[in-house]
DNA sequence: CCCATAGATCGACAAATGTCAATGAATGGG
DNA sequence: CCCATTCATTGACATTTGTCGATCTATGGG
């Protein structure tokens, strides 16, 4: 795998304009609600976090599994809703599936709630 | 259903440690989760952004009514819900409620994104 | 007083959501 | 080969959510 050079074609720095700059359309509304419902459970935010934290910036569903307390089909559906969503990307090496924040994502979604 | 949920308000500039900070405890986690949730659906994304888009940044329940094509219980519904969050406040004069986006609360929210 | 208006609350309902146990699919080691 | 490990998928279930119609509660005007 070629130190991903992956643009991201768009995935994250154009979403929807902000909240705060004018009324917004249905379907901006609907795309930027489906993120925003993405991070809107607890343990998908911990997910998020556990990532983050974690070395070099990725874990496996093994590492998150159990710091959680919930089953592995469980966070391995939380895991699935953070990758449709935009926020998590997921690499298999071997046995493993190791997950990691999107670049610029999170920093794109709080984009569109400031004024 | 009688659960309320309110979020138990402080000002609106603390609320949780940002996502990318380090582990986050279960109780920010679920805190802020709330916060995303209540933002989490298209309806009241259009809600905040009708309501800081109107005159004064504020709107009552008639001026959001009849652009999201709703019900007026079912707007009611959801206004409750963003005030419960924190994120809209609630002022009665005369006959009308008027709803206006809570100083300060969106930028706090969006912090908790940031890197 | 009576009534019209604005909005909140209630009761009901279908749809979506979070969770788990069970199972399936792929990988790597002996 | 066989088997253990890692993870995804499936099916089931209770809970939550979004929506509406009906009703209740002010408030203000005649």
């Amino acid at each position: 795998m070629a130190t991903s050079l992956t643009v991201l074609e768009s995935p994250a720095t154009t979403c929807c304009s902000p909240i705060t700059g004018g009324a917004m359309s249905s379907e901006d509304a609907t795309a930027l609600a489906a993120k925003f419902k993405a991070i809107g459970d607890p343990t998908r935010l911990r997910l998020l976090s556990l990532v983050a934290a974690h070395a070099d910036g990725e874990a496996c569903v093994c590492d998150l599994n159990e710091p959680l307390d919930l089953s592995q089909p469980t966070v391995s559906h939380h895991l699935k809703i953070l990758v449709d969503a935009g926020l998590l990307t997921r690499t298999k090496r071997g046995t493993w599936s190791y997950y990691a924040i999107v670049p610029g994502a999170l920093p794109a979604l709080a984009d569109t709630l400031q004024v």
